[in-house]
DNA sequence: GTCTAGTCGTCAT
DNA sequence: CGACTAGAC
């Protein structure tokens, strides 16, 4: 469910791109989206285990898009459950099944296009779908990685750290990430929205002018999120309205308490105080897999006190040891098992190898690169396109990109989840009052690591006639 | 104006 | 996943 409400409240300070704009620049792909709308023209298919390419094709179209642009994609799925998701994910799961069971009777009974409906409702992408993808993907010589657990927290250590320049997705979530910027709603020819963390100063509906990283993530978390529903009455816009004046949680909740349009009781609010730190650590802290070490790191690094302080940090789920992490990140291992996969190809991987050979007579499409003519972005408006990405598929010409570890220096003994040994808490919820009417300010100059793609462009909206300084608030710490 | 819970659509012919 | 909306405060 993301951030409900909050996308929507963040047009305004959005602008209009295609992404073309990341020209020669890696950029870095939430594929579950794009799998879920692949799958959807071949529910049927999928539910009922009849191999099927269309959602491969769906997804290599986009990335030929890409690559016919010169943007260089890293491809990023999710990995793990949380614990903290494990209800709703259970949830999803029986609708599906009763899903899949109505269209079944119905496709018995004759009417098929009812059971369709039915199939289209039940689409669910699982790991087999997703490990036929990366095959080809890996045949394809395009980089992707496993996220340890939540894509959106991958997809943001990515555009943190610099190692890509934007990030492609639909989630509002990345906002809450903090991701520099996100290309929302993107359409087969590549227009879509870019949200600029730099610019939310600039929305209309929702000012976020003077907000720290903590206080943006306040209002995320209070308006509710995935790990944490919101206060009964309390949503996107009276969050905002509350952090504007009181900045910290401890504040709000004091006034919260005293307020009497809510009538929360000190049970309530020191439960939800709870809560909220672990939502607030969760996100701040999650795990995410680096790629330049290949390593799992946080995503902001738990601050250390040398592990001293107690706590309960399993929310953030498991720290894996290097070697299955490797494994599990490249692709090369089940993210829920860490069982190795078989390098057999899939039925589906082979279903769109011998689809895709077709289109060159046979031919390595790796050896037919400048086929594909180059047009701008101007002739991308609203037809005439989809006859070129059937042949465009040069290999990214990825100047920086790894290359893929093909060997078996991922293989590695698995070892049993232990927790992570606990630190320090990052923000103490006094549940005691304390002083709440200037609270201290924290910081905006902790962000301070210069963005790797630095360029400046003059961009108009509606609103603004805006030089743009395009910088990336590169990691905020706010511990 | 604000919040909530529910329904619908995502593809592509 | 989000978008959209009817209905309650």
């Amino acid at each position: 469910m993301g951030i409900q409400g909050l996308l929507q409240a963040l047009k305004s300070s959005g602008q209009p791109i295609n992404v073309s704009e990341y020209k020669n620049q890696k950029v870095a792909i939430d594929t579950y989206g794009w799998l879920h709308k692949g799958c959807i023209q071949c529910a049927a298919e999928l539910a009922q285990g009849i191999p099927t390419a269309k959602y491969i094709q769906f997804v290599m179209h986009r990335v030929n898009l890409l690559r016919h642009f010169k943007v260089i994609p890293v491809m990023v799925f999710d990995g793990g459950f949380l614990p903290m998701k494990k209800e709703t994910e259970e949830e999803r799961r029986r609708n599906r099944e009763h899903n899949v069971q109505k269209a079944m009777e119905l496709l018995r009974s004759g009417n098929r296009s009812q059971a369709e409906d039915f199939f289209q409702r039940a689409v669910d992408v699982t790991p087999l779908m997703a490990h036929s993808l990366m095959q080809t993907l890996r045949e394809e010589g395009v980089e992707f990685f496993v996220a340890p657990y939540e894509a959106d927290a991958q997809l943001a250590y990515l555009a943190r750290t610099g190692y890509v320049s934007a990030v492609i997705s639909e989630d509002s979530d990345l906002i809450a990430y903090q991701s520099p910027r996100v290309l929302y709603k993107m359409d087969k020819f590549g227009n879509g929205l870019e949200i600029q963390m730099v610019r939310l100063p600039m929305n209309k509906d929702l000012n976020f002018n003077h907000f720290t990283p903590t206080m943006i993530l306040t209002t995320c978390i209070m308006a509710g999120c995935d790990y944490l529903p919101g206060l009964p009455g309390i949503a996107l816009k009276t969050a905002h309205r509350l952090v504007k004046q009181y900045r910290s949680i401890e504040c709000i909740l004091q006034i919260l308490l005293a307020e009497s349009k809510y009538s929360f009781t000190p049970q309530d609010l020191v439960a939800y105080a709870s809560k909220f730190q672990q939502a607030m650590r969760t996100f701040h802290h999650h795990y995410v897999y680096d790629p330049t070490t290949r390593t799992i790191q946080n995503l902001t690094p738990c601050p250390d006190t040398e592990g001293h302080v107690e706590g309960d940090w399993d929310f953030l789920g498991h720290r894996m040891d290097t070697a299955t992490a490797r494994s599990v990140c490249e692709g090369y291992a089940n993210p829920y098992t860490y069982e190795l996969y078989s390098t057999e190809p899939t039925a589906d991987a082979r279903l769109y190898r011998s689809h895709s050979g077709r289109r060159l007579s046979g031919q390595d499409p790796r050896e037919s690169v400048a086929a594909a003519p180059l047009n701008s972005v101007e002739l991308m408006g609203q037809r005439k396109v989809t006859s070129f990405f059937s042949l465009a598929a040069p290999p990214a010409v990825a100047p920086a990109a790894p290359a893929l570890p093909q060997s078996q220096a991922t293989r590695a003994e698995f070892k049993a989840p232990r927790p992570k040994s606990p630190e320090a808490g990052d923000l103490a919820l006094a549940t005691a009052p304390g002083p709440c009417g200037a609270k201290r300010l924290i910081s905006d100059a902790a962000d301070a690591e210069p963005a790797p793609a630095k360029r400046k462009r003059v961009r108009l909206s509606r609103y603004f006639a805006v030089l743009q300084d395009d910088t990336s608030p590169g990691n905020a710490e706010f511990d």
